[in-house]
DNA sequence: CGTCTATTTGAATGTACTCAAAAGCGGTGG
DNA sequence: CCACCGCTTTTGAGTACATTCAAATAGACG
């Protein structure tokens, strides 16, 4: 076994046979993405699912004014690709770009369908995966609906206190769903509060 | 075959066989709801998921001031239950709750599991079904990112032209993230635009 | 050291909010 | 049939929060 974190995920929600992980681990191909280099890029077809086994992603989407919108952020121990265009063969709509060095295994087309075939409990475990996913994308809607700027941005460095440390802050602010300037009022705001 | 619909459903991502379909089918409790009335309460532990035969349901969550936050609208057609619930077995955060007349089709917990064991493309029915699902919420959080709420309110319009005739207004206000005051303004500054 | 990019700060603006009241609408009972 | 009640929607006035525009400061890197 050499990415045991990869093994973990795989056990995560169910009781994953370790002889069909292990030949599902030998299908995957290692890839490392430099600082700021891109995995994805709208208007690609994507042919494979990424794993992220060391290092930080962040999934953004452009707007009709060119504006860039950070949908999620996502670390060690996560898939974060573009399902829709993975399953469908579509070109993406998604840019997905790591922020520090990050090694990522990649799993193709082709590999998904015989391990699926092959393995049906794989099936299973990526309904369970993306059910969890979803879950916590609805909880996210309701805190986007729920919760002030300022409780948002409390709740997510709580939950990856780092998160400011390794990626740009006007990224953290747009996943926020505010301006950087507004990110940069609200620190200072909490600061404050805390002396 | 009783519930056209529902085959539908069932033959949306793949080639569904139909004497499995028939199956499952027959497994089903049909269910009736009111107007007003809840399918599902905070609290509640769920043993079923709900498809939609016939009807209109809202997904809601409640905060801790007590303030309601709409977060799914679905219609006929459409599975809508809590699927943690279903598959943890913990108590659900959400309340659901037809706004007319609706007819659900419930498949229990037990079903679930015969199903997916005896017809394993049950397994890639739901995992497609919940990715597209997955896809809709990014997309959902998206237009919360990039859009303003006159923008959002268009659109939502859009997809469900009658949704105003057959919701109250303060729930889809809710939906949009926005106070009935404020959608009321909207629609007031719309309707004279396009005078 | 200089340049480029990111972050912070200030001032004015805008959008949605709260509070409060009025108008509309549907159902019930006199 | 009309009066009344409760609930929803609309409107008005003032406020709060995040935004825009613009400039200053701070940091990173060659």
């Amino acid at each position: 076994m050499e990415y045991p974190l990869l093994y973990q995920a795989f056990k995560k929600y169910i009781d994953f046979p370790v002889e069909e992980y292990l030949d599902i681990e030998s299908r995957l191909v290692c890839k490392t993405l430099n600082k700021k280099e891109h995995l994805i890029e709208e208007g690609q077809a994507i042919h494979f699912l990424p794993f992220i086994n060391d290092g930080l992603m962040v999934n953004y989407r452009i707007d009709d004014n060119g504006d860039r919108h950070v949908l999620q952020i996502r670390s060690s121990g996560m898939w974060l690709g573009d399902l829709y265009s993975f399953f469908s063969g579509n070109p993406t709509k998604f840019n997905i770009q790591a922020y520090r060095t990050t090694e990522l295994l990649m799993m193709n087309h082709e590999t998904f369908e015989y391990i699926t075939k092959e393995y049906p409990i794989t099936e299973k475990y990526f309904r369970l995966g993306i059910q969890s996913a979803y879950v916590e994308t609805l909880e996210h809607i309701f805190n986007f609906h729920s919760l002030s700027a300022e409780a948002r941005y409390l709740q997510l460095i709580e939950s990856i206190p780092s998160l400011l440390e390794d990626i740009p802050h006007y990224l953290v602010a747009s996943y926020l769903g505010i301006k950087p300037q507004s990110l940069s009022r609200i620190r200072r705001n909490v600061q404050s509060m805390s002396d």
